[in-house]
RNA sequence: GGGCCUGUAGCUCAGCUCGGUGAGAGCGCAUCCCUGAUAAGGAUGAGGUCGUUGGUUCAAGUCCAACCAGGCCCA
């Protein structure tokens, strides 16, 4: 016999947890489940690898989880699901934090502060909070092996890279151009759309009515009329060259103050609201017109252009242009001829170039000066301002500019047709991502600008000489040779890759890198071949890469549909034309108490380990699995976790506790014993039932990418085991004797068998106290495994399923709850026992009738019957079953309802009793015969019975107390009253006593009545009225009498 | 301005796929009960215009449309 570690239900999963990670450093479990399942089916799973340039929030630990439960499901279910893992160690937020650290401010800053040095700090940080990531990674149990982990910032994994670039180029796929991005002043550096589209924030911006007098116009008549222009970016306006209108609208001529004003004429009611309209043009006739120029600024521009992106919801329908600041403004003035005026340095300050009254000036701090300036010269109809949305830097916060530059580029255009197809083969969750927000993405795709030009990233490998020759280089070989020197060993990053120079392959001049490195984007976008160190030239990590791509399984919130979502299956189609995953898992965010997303920069970030060391990890990632849906924003917050271990967590605990407890007290030892299922009692049938059914429910749960559902059955599972099984089967495992025969043992059996399995069945999700439950319960019996990660999962077994029985115990169960429903409104403790309860039930009378003894112990009534006719229960009234009724009489069923609720209980007799009842004349049209399936039949209100029903239920109490019945009752409470001074004595539950109970009146009656009975229930060896010497003393009230209780353990 | 998601009890959320007529759970609150799983458990009660309006239908929380509010994304 091997008896269980003792278990103290006053537990601290924190504190288990710790043991635990322990065990699995220890006995190297991790890497064991993976070497099981060596040789089996692959599985792959891609990490996306966090960027470290921050301590993890707790909104971290969200995709953690949903990354490590469907690996460690697929790897209990026969597959080898290698989890490597990976850090994006490059990019903008990495070099924010460094510059934070030094001070500085601008890219000048950092070049005087050198970038050999800048880089190096931002590898230590990069390091540093890599080590933040991993232990936190371990804590939540998430396995992933951080200790093989990929790193953008190795010269392999850059090399890789290279190679895929040097590809893109020669293919003519990579490019450079000018095009107006967003750039950010502050940073120095355009942004891709991915990273524009993280910053848009609500703000203030000025709206200003600018006046553009028309100086020459084919209708003469124009001439002297003024064009009233919109815009919330008045510092452009310096460098305005041309105005667009819609050339199919209408346009009127208002007069206001005596100026005569143009704008669109579906605008005038809301910008100049009771001005009389003295004509209209179409837009074609304004095309041509030369204005003045608000500013002197280049030559050959200032007319008026048709542009088909006028919008005509909002401003007036005339806009002004500055090609230098707007996608659509550069193309239009380009058609145009218009030249370009850029002003404005790359620190975002106005240059010699403008007006004096600006110069030296932020861009976004001009905007009231040009206002006023403008109000000065009559040229403003009104300024105010208006609140919308506007980029920021997503890092920095600084306002971005729309600006005109050269930029490498990725022709991603070239392959949206095909990303579409691709896309048509991933299996969304939610499914609606991949034609909405996805879809759409990709359908509105536009060239991903790759080039950034800043410090910490991988260097864009194109070498240029002075003839504008370039060279793509794939490998630091391939420079070592270009070069003539071995450089190999250089570290690729700047400045290092920057000094090396060699001829230009085409005219001998000397060729130097580009200063340009490339967006982060594609660094982790590129993982599928480069956490391998792909390089086919080099022969390098080809066999890893063929095998392991593309992935089953990813997971990301769904903020990575701009992000590593797309730029894994654009780099995927670019490279191999192929998917890059089949599965993807898209999570909501979770947010703060406010429902904000959690970020650095709001300050609302929750320290992880503030719950994991309260609550522990096994909460966190139950309610993260289970609580509401994956896919929406989720609030965390320490209640609701505290919520989530007293739900489920204590509960399986406090089942744990129990068997432990009482296996021990009993000597009981599951491998010695053996009861076939059949030979159990119907109980322990029903929860080896539902556990069959969980476990089959789980697994398709999971299968389906569904963990929430899969989870919530396994809770209404343990529920079921706390609140029904146990409860009810209590007794069968009070054996301290172990002289309990198969009926203890049974229970025994059932419910370690349910335990291991529910530890099974959680491994995934809580992999703490499903491991903690089966190291005690089942590893090392009959060679079971040291760790429940090394085992299969639970196996459905349908045949087990029993759904009759299923069926059969939810009624009795129900009986039971409209049986203390009686007690309670006849205020009559469930511990006075009573003669006889009669219960109606229509349904299958068969299946529910061997269950009606454990009704009867549960209600603590002698006897459970069924009601032989309805006169023993009253009055009956039968209500329509709509969802049968509803189609075989369509709107009549109203008039059987009426007719139903107008009967005076002859019909419902009718139909309690099984008999069809035709309702002639009573209802219109054909001849309508009601059948007992037709109706749920309801007990009315009772007449003083004890009575209630539900549902066509109906469940009768006797109510009248026999002496003997009563005798029963106080006999059980002095038996709670013994027991309540044994607790408080301490006493262990299998410790026997000698016991005194000083009684009178009717308890002395009883307590002689049922004096064995007493004994038995309370351990007592020995038991006399009166008192016994020196033993613990109490004294409790029963029935308004005092009872005194002294005992003694022998 | 466009797209997607969400809207059910004071709070957190089921139910909507597949329409069936007194709408559920947990937490909190009140009353009561049970008790060697006990810092648990159970019963009852108060608390709902199922975001709004319209439509389809014998029947709408559930299907359809429009709108409103919030969130995310795009412009």
């Amino acid at each position: 016999m091997r008896r269980f570690e003792p278990v103290d239900p006053k537990v601290s999963f924190p504190e288990r947890e710790r043991r635990i990670l322990e065990f699995w450093r220890e006995a190297d479990v991790f890497r064991r489940s993976l070497e099981l399942r060596r040789g089996a089916p692959e599985w792959v799973f891609y990490e996306g690898p966090p960027t470290a340039n921050g301590k993890p929030g707790i909104h971290h630990t969200e995709s953690r989880t949903f990354k490590d439960v469907f690996p460690r499901f697929k790897t209990m279910t026969g597959f080898f699901v290698p989890r490597k893992g990976g850090w994006d160690c490059h990019g903008l937020p990495v070099e924010l934090e460094v510059e934070k650290e030094i001070g500085t401010r601008t890219k000048r800053d950092i070049e005087a502060f050198g970038i050999a040095e800048f880089n190096r700090r931002c590898r230590e940080s990069v390091m540093r909070y890599v080590d933040d990531w991993e232990r936190l990674t371990e804590r939540i149990g998430f396995w992933i092996d951080t200790s093989d982990a990929y790193r953008t910032m190795d010269p392999e994994y850059i090399e890789s890279v290279w190679w895929s670039l040097k590809r893109l180029h020669a293919r003519g796929l990579l490019f450079e151009d000018d095009k107006v991005t967003s750039y950010c002043p502050r940073c120095g550096t355009a942004l891709s759309d991915a990273e524009t589209a993280l910053g848009y924030t609500q703000v203030e911006d000025p709206s200003v009515f600018v006046l553009f007098r028309i100086a020459e116009a084919a209708d003469p008549s124009l001439v002297g009329a003024a064009l009233l222009g919109w815009t919330t970016t008045p510092w452009t306006l310096i460098s305005n060259t041309g105005i667009g209108v819609a050339s199919q609208a209408r346009y009127a001529e208002v007069e206001h103050d005596g100026r005569r004003l143009i704008l669109a004429a579906s605008l005038v009611e809301r910008v100049l609201p009771g001005d009389r309209v003295r004509r209209e043009v179409r837009g074609a006739d304004l095309v041509g017109a030369r204005y003045e120029p608000l500013y002197p600024n280049v030559e050959g521009a200032h007319r008026v252009a048709a542009a088909d992106f006028v919008s005509l919801e909002e401003g007036t329908g005339v806009v002004h242009m500055a090609p230098a600041f707007g996608a659509e403004d550069l193309e239009v003035g380009r058609r145009e001829g218009w030249p370009v005026f850029k002003p404005i340095d790359g620190e975002g300050r106005f240059t010699e170039e403008a007006p004096e009254f600006v110069r030296g000036l932020f861009f976004k701090d001009s905007d009231p000066p040009i206002t006023e300036d403008l109000r000065r010269r009559g040229l403003l109809l009104r300024a105010g301002t208006i609140e919308h949305t506007y980029p920021l830097c997503w890092r920095c916060n600084t306002p971005l500019l729309y600006y005109a530059r050269t930029s490498w580029y990725i022709r991603t255009t070239a392959v949206k047709q095909r990303l579409l197809q691709v896309n048509e083969t991933v299996n969304w969750y939610p499914e609606h991502i991949k034609h909405g927000r996805y879809g759409d993405w990709l359908g509105n795709n536009v060239d991903w600008a790759l080039s950034r030009e800043r410090y910490w990233g991988t260097p864009l490998p194109i070498w240029r000489c002075p003839n504008r020759h370039d060279t793509a280089i794939g490998s630091l070989v391939e420079l070592s040779d270009r070069a003539g020197r071995d450089v190999t060993g250089i570290d690729p990053h700047r400045p290092a890759i920057d000094e090396v120079a060699f001829a230009c392959p085409e005219c001998g001049a000397e060729a130097r890198r580009v200063p340009e490195v490339i967006d982060t984007w594609y660094d982790s976008g590129a993982m599928p071949f480069a956490q391998w160190g792909y390089h086919p030239e080099l022969g390098r990590g080809i066999e890893m890469f063929e095998r392991r791509f593309p992935a089953d399984f990813i997971s990301e919130a769904i903020d990575q549909t701009r992000g590593w979502f797309y730029t894994l299956m654009a780099e995927a189609v670019l490279h191999f034309d192929s998917t890059c995953y089949r599965n993807v898992v898209c999570l909501g965010h979770i947010v703060d108490a406010q429902g904000r997303k959690m970020s650095k920069s709001l300050g609302n970030v929750i320290d992880p380990w503030e719950v994991l060391d309260r609550q522990g990890a096994d909460a966190l990632r139950w309610y993260l699995l289970t609580s509401g849906s994956p896919w929406t924003s989720r609030r965390v917050g320490s209640q609701i976790l505290d919520e989530v271990v007293r739900q489920f967590l204590l509960t399986l605990w406090n089942v744990y506790a129990f068997f432990v407890t009482y296996a021990n007290a009993g000597g009981f030892d599951p491998d010695e014993h053996d009861v076939p299922v059949a030979e159990r009692p119907l109980l322990d049938r029903w929860i080896l039932s539902r556990l069959a059914g969980t476990a089959r429910a789980a697994r398709a749960g999971l299968e389906a990418y569904d963990a929430t559902a899969a989870g919530r059955g396994i809770q209404a599972f343990v529920d079921d085991l706390s609140n029904w099984y146990v409860r009810r089967a209590r007794r069968r495992f009070w054996d301290p004797d172990g002289s309990g025969g198969p009926d203890s043992e049974a229970a025994f059996l059932t419910l370690h068998e349910c335990l291991v399995t529910v530890a099974r069945l959680l491994a995934p999700f809580t992999p703490f106290v499903a491991e903690e439950l089966w190291r005690n319960l089942a590893a090392g019996r009959g060679g079971a495994p040291d760790s429940v990660h090394l085992t299969d999962y639970p196996e459905p077994h349908p045949p087990a399923v029993d759904e009759a029985l299923e069926g059969a115990m939810e009624t009795a169960r129900a009986i039971v709850e409209l049986g203390r429903r009686v007690r309670s409104d006849a205020r009559i403790k469930v511990r006075q026992p009573l003669l006889e309860a009669v219960v109606h039930f229509s349904g299958d009378r068969e299946a529910l009738g061997p269950l009606l003894p454990l009704v009867a112990d549960e209600l603590n009534v002698k006897q459970v019957v069924f009601a032989e006719s309805v006169e023993q229960l009253g009055r009956w009234r039968a209500k329509p079953n709509f969802r049968v009724l509803g189609p075989k009489l369509g709107e009549r069923v109203k008039v059987v309802a009426e007719v139903l609720a107008r009967d005076d209980g002859s019909i419902a007799k009718e139909l309690a009793e099984g008999r069809a009842v035709a309702l002639q004349e009573l209802v219109p049209g054909a001849p309508v015969t009601l059948l007992p399936e037709d109706v749920d039949l309801v007990r009315e209100t009772a007449e003083g019975w004890g009575v209630a029903s539900e549902g066509g239920l109906t469940v009768a109490l006797e109510l009248e107390l026999t002496h003997e019945l009563r005798l029963e009752g106080l006999a059980r409470e002095l038996v709670r009253v013994v027991q309540d001074a044994r607790k408080s004595a301490g006493l262990e539950v299998s410790d026997r006593i000698e016991l005194g109970l000083e009684v009178s009146g009717e308890l002395a009656e009883a307590l002689r009545a049922h004096h064995a009975y007493v004994m038995g229930e309370t351990l007592a060896t020995t038991l006399h009225e009166g008192v016994v010497a020196d033993g613990h003393r109490e004294e409790a009230g029963v029935d308004g009498r005092t009872v005194v209780v002294t005992l003694r353990r022998v």
